[in-house]
DNA sequence: GTGAAAGCGCTAACAA
DNA sequence: TTGTTAGCGCTTTCAC
């Protein structure tokens, strides 16, 4: 391998100065024109890039960006933050960043260790994906560096949220121009904000439409939103009720997926019987049978917002609060049939 | 915040040097028992850590891996690498490695750019993911960093793969079994070398059985693996065919799932006329009716081996090339009924 | 076993 | 505009 250049090669074969490198390097401070040009120039010939460790011991900034799971989302088989995070990926590119990937436990005390990367001083922010316990959010505040919540909520933190009110709107309204009135929903910890706004909505608009929701079409005792609480939760309604709802909103797609083979398993027709409509848009929902409505949910944009966000507030350093409501649509598919009675 | 400790906090608590901190921090050379225990504990009650980027510049050692997927795989909704990337993540803190991911075009000019990681000497080792143009492994071979490849080959390079043969054979026993003897194969890009494998096992399988796989049971023409070449390949055996297989084995369960999609279109019942069986073990697999029969491959462990064989080159600077093959097992589900005829 | 000193490659005052 | 000079916080010879 040709020997590897550093700043000082640079600046020798230029006749310049370390620092005047190091500005046009930065695209700071003002350099001639000609100067300019003629660094660049020599950069290129040389084939020269700054070493990212020197640059971050001299600047105390990493280049990193970190991104924090819990264990239980990042172990979900269902890759709903994994599209969050390969969005972020993505965007940090743009911006010259990486990320660096992490789980830890729900709070602070339950976990191994802290992530190596807050005591390392080795990311300039920190994105923190779905529900987190509090205990981690007051130690990251505590660590004063730029972080914002993913899909999640907190007091005076940044986020980028769903905007699962509308959602949750147009998968009930869909359900009424198709002629339900008896229109349930399945969900599991509502202390999760998106799973509660949903929640809340459906019950909003059904009142809206002069609609009592009987406690019977509905079920969210369950404490996860995985297919198998979809499973329990449809049980629970559907076993031996005589008030049974011909429609079901569920909390995600993984929980209607659930829902569904419960449905199947006992002889309920989709959507002919029972109609039913998820949320998230997850890939599986395609292949299930029938292919399952939705609301599409843009997970890589959401990474993609997130990482802008930091990078601004990395560069910023203004403690302004943020909160970035990402839209959602309607995906119907068969699993919804028009009701006529 | 509380002021940050550096290594010199400690060194003066302590009443001691520099040096001996450092060589308690990475526990090397020697350092006499009661120092040791004093640092250590002078060290837990500050809370110190290293800095990433100080140490990084001094050792020229990054602390992270990089890994390395192609566009198109990246892009893939179905998460095969996704799954492999989660495994190292996994396996690297264990290391104390950090993975950064980057994704490349099929070659090194068709790249928009090098991995930054390569050019600002900001990985210890570099991990590639699937297929990839050979002027990268050119490259990278010329950078004399270690790496080595998963799910791909290429000569003296170390490589983790998957036991290609081993799954086929069990696949088209299993399908001997059940009584078929007119067996199919859909595949496509027979330069992935897992694709070849599996078709060419395929036929010897059958030839060892004395079945010589007529060429109206196979279809390997597509140029990609996912589900909708499955579709192409699908309909090109079983449109207008009079020499008709009843079973698949699709080179992966993308192009199953593709192939089921058409055999249902037409009126064929799985497992009933046709059986089918696939590779890989994706999610999706379970969600399909029926659910599909699969080769189960252990992707996370793959990326898990992979760190721990990089983080040894790291360490051991040799060069002895290694490969490594992961394996693999039957899962039956219900694509694959028993046939009596 | 331990300490002194040099330096990894860069940035950022401050002078000039 | 440009150069000089200190470091950033750590590792690593090389003496002692």
């Amino acid at each position: 391998m040709k020997k590897k250049f550093t700043i000082r090669d640079v600046a020798k074969k230029a006749g310049l100065s370390l620092s005047t490198i190091s500005l046009v390097l930065n695209n700071k401070g003002y350099v001639s024109d000609a100067n300019k040009q003629k660094i660049l120039s020599i950069i290129k010939e040389l084939d020269y890039h700054p070493q990212r460790s020197a640059r971050g011991l001299a600047s105390q900034l990493s280049g990193n960006i970190g991104f924090i799971l819990t264990e239980d989302h990042f172990s979900q088989s269902e890759p709903f933050y994994t599209r969050i995070f390969l969005g972020t990926e993505f965007e940090a590119r743009k911006h010259n960043y990486y990320i660096l990937l992490t789980t830890v436990g729900k709070n602070v005390k339950e976990t191994y260790e802290i992530p190596r990367f807050l005591l390392e001083h080795n990311v300039d922010g920190v994105i923190i994906a779905g529900k987190i316990g509090s205990s981690w959010i007051e130690y990251i505040s505590n660590k004063h560096i730029p972080f914002l919540l993913v899909d999640y909520v907190a007091p005076k933190v940044s986020n980028i949220t769903i905007d699962n009110r509308t959602g949750a709107e147009l998968v009930v309204q869909h359900f009424l121009r198709g002629g339900h009135k008896k229109i349930g929903f399945i969900g599991g910890d509502l202390r999760h904000p998106s799973i509660h706004e949903r929640f809340a909505q459906y019950q909003s608009v059904l009142l809206a439409a002069g609609i009592t929701p009987s406690e019977q079409w509905y079920n969210v005792d369950q404490s996860n939103t995985t297919s198998s609480d979809g499973y329990e939760a449809a049980k629970k309604i559907f076993n031996s009720n005589d008030n049974k709802p011909t429609a079901i909103f569920a909390a995600n797609d993984a929980m209607a997926i659930g829902c569904m083979q419960y449905l199947k398993e006992n002889g309920f027709r989709i959507p002919k019987d029972i109609a039913i409509a998820g949320f998230d848009n997850i890939e599986a929902g395609l292949h299930v049978e029938p292919r399952l409505t939705t609301v599409n949910v843009h997970r890589e944009e959401m990474g993609s917002l997130a990482v802008r966000r930091i990078v601004e507030m990395v560069k910023e350093k203004n403690g302004v609060v943020t909160k970035t409501i990402t839209p959602v649509e309607l995906v119907v598919r068969d699993s919804c049939g028009i009701r006529m009675d």
